[in-house]
Order: structure tokens, then C-alpha cells, then sequence
DNA sequence: TTGCGTGCAAAGGTTTTGCATGGCA
DNA sequence: TGCCATGCAAAACCTTTGCACGCAA
């Protein structure tokens, strides 16, 4: 599960420290660029990809695929200092993409279900619930109320 | 949520039938126009996406996204004739990429608990449980075995 | 007859890959 | 010095779209 070789690069630092700055909101490797090219400080898109990939598998970013047709988001979670003695569960809400960070003892339990029932060892640093939040979940019923055959789209 | 035209073409009722075949498993675009080419009757790509938005939208057809490079999956699940739930869960392996869907009553418990206890309106399409499968462990247990710095790739 | 459904091809966008060059250790 | 990282460009891939024709109602 670790990654071996690992230069220090330059372009991998500045790559940290930005993703540092952007903690807890969710980047496409669009954004990624375009803040380099503003700086003045250009960075390939195959740059960009190789490194998020390297990040998502050392656990220090998650990646998350909202749509087929949009690009995919990385958010920095750093070392996990936070979620050192339970695991901490992510929800990810479809609408507004706020992110919920979950302690919850009845979450675990999935894990230990799968592991036993289904021989599948849970991830739980890669692994996002998608749906709704409360907040969104209330707007969408107020549109729904307004105009019940446009709730869609 | 629903549509309005709805011609009762060939070409839909022949895909609507071969889904039904298939349904609980999951099936790409590409599946179903090899299908149908190996039938002699082929079915144009963009045919079967427009067709299966339309089936998606009707609720008849579940779409998953798995992952940013996979193609999309759909899943038949007709008008809920059969007793459970039409909803499945899934366990994509993150190292030899299996996909393992689930239905499973102690599963959709997690979603009663998201919902009560976390207002979260989890939805089951998009949500994709990330781990090791069985064998992968198995594999990855043998490996660390033999050489313990080389697990991976 | 009207207008949706279909097929083909091309476009759109994201992500990956090949290869030569540059930088870290 | 060896090997990884980078950049550029091109490829690969899935999915959508435009347009002309065919078919359902």
C-alpha cells in the first residue's frame, strides 16, 4: 500500500503546500493548473495527474467522482491527525459537494460486517458516501413543492 | 420525473427484453452493442445511451458510476416486481478492480442510520465501497510473505 | 403528416501514455 | 551516475451532439 521511490521535487511541495491551502474544498486538476499558470509557474496536466495519483494512494488526498461527464475532485486530508483513533467516514453531498466528516461507532461496524460477511476488507480513507444533504434536502423539497414537474435538471 | 414522448420502437422493446435477461447484473453501453451486433441486429452507441438515460430517468434502469475510467454501468431493475429492494450495493476492489454488488438488508441499514442520526440522504447509485476482495488479500498476504517490501504492483 | 427515434460520424472532454530532457539522491 | 520526475504532444476512452433519414402514432 505505500509508495516507494518518492523524490522531494519541487513541483511536488508546491503541489502540497497549495492543496494544503485549499483543505476541506474539492479541486479538479483544471484548477490545479490554472493556479500555476497564474503564478507564473506552469505545471503539466500529466504532471498534475501522476502526482494526485500518487497522493490519492498514500492516503493523503481522496478523489471523488461525482459525474461521468465532469472532471474528477481531489481534496487534501492531509495525515489524518484528525482522524487518528476511530476511522473517519466521509459524506459527500451531490448537490452543494460539502463534506462530512463522520466519527461514528455504527459506521465501523460496516467495515466488520463486510470483512465477515462479504471477505471484503473496507477501505475507509478511499471510501465516500454520495447522496444529500439535510440542507439540500429541505431546498429541493421547497423546488419540488413550487414546480412538482421540474424538479430535475 | 417523468417522461412525455415515448414511441414504442423496435429497438426499445428488443433492449428493454435483453435487460431483462440480464437484470441484477450489471451491463455497459459497449455490452449491449455487442450484444445486439453479435445478433446481427446491431444498435448504434448513441442509441442505446439515449435509450438508457430514458430508462434511467424512468426508473426502470439503475445507472453506477464506478470510477472516472470505467464506463458507466446499468442495472435492470424493472418495475420492482421482485421483493427487495431495487437498490444494490458495491465493492470495487482497489486492487485487481472487481466489482462485487451487493444486496444486503444489514447494507441499506446504513442508510436508515445516515438518515436518522446524520440527516444525510445517502444515495446507494453512487456510493462505492473501496477495500481489497478476498483473493487480493490472500494474494497481497502471500506476497508480503515472501518479499515484504514489493507488495505492490 | 408530424415529430420522435435511429445511425453515422464527428466533436467534446478527461485522463493516460511515449519519449526526450532535467533534476534529485 | 542512476533513476525518477517533468513537459509536451498525441493517443485512448467514454459520452454527447448534429444531421438526414426512417418509422410510430
Amino acid at each position: 500500500m505505500n509508495i516507494k521511490s518518492q523524490y522531494k521535487t519541487k513541483h511536488r511541495e508546491e503541489l502540497i503546500a497549495y492543496l494544503e491551502t485549499v483543505a476541506g474544498q474539492h479541486v479538479t486538476v483544471s484548477d490545479v493548473c490554472a493556479y500555476f499558470q497564474t503564478l507564473g509557474k506552469p505545471m503539466g496536466t500529466a504532471t498534475v495527474y501522476r502526482q494526485m495519483e500518487r497522493l490519492v494512494s498514500e492516503g493523503m488526498v481522496n478523489k471523488y467522482i461525482i459525474d461521468a461527464n465532469s472532471p474528477a475532485c481531489f481534496e487534501y486530508i492531509g495525515s489524518q491527525e484528525h482522524c487518528c483513533e476511530p476511522v473517519c467516514f466521509h459524506c459527500k453531498c451531490e448537490r452543494c459537494g460539502v463534506l462530512i466528516h463522520l466519527h461514528c461507532d455504527e459506521l465501523e461496524g460496516i467495515a466488520a460486517h463486510l470483512q465477515e460477511h462479504h471477505r471484503f476488507t473496507l477501505n475507509p480513507m478511499r471510501t465516500v458516501f454520495y447522496g444529500i444533504c439535510d440542507r439540500c434536502a429541505a431546498e429541493e423539497a421547497a423546488e419540488a413543492g413550487k414546480q412538482p414537474d421540474e424538479a430535475q435538471k
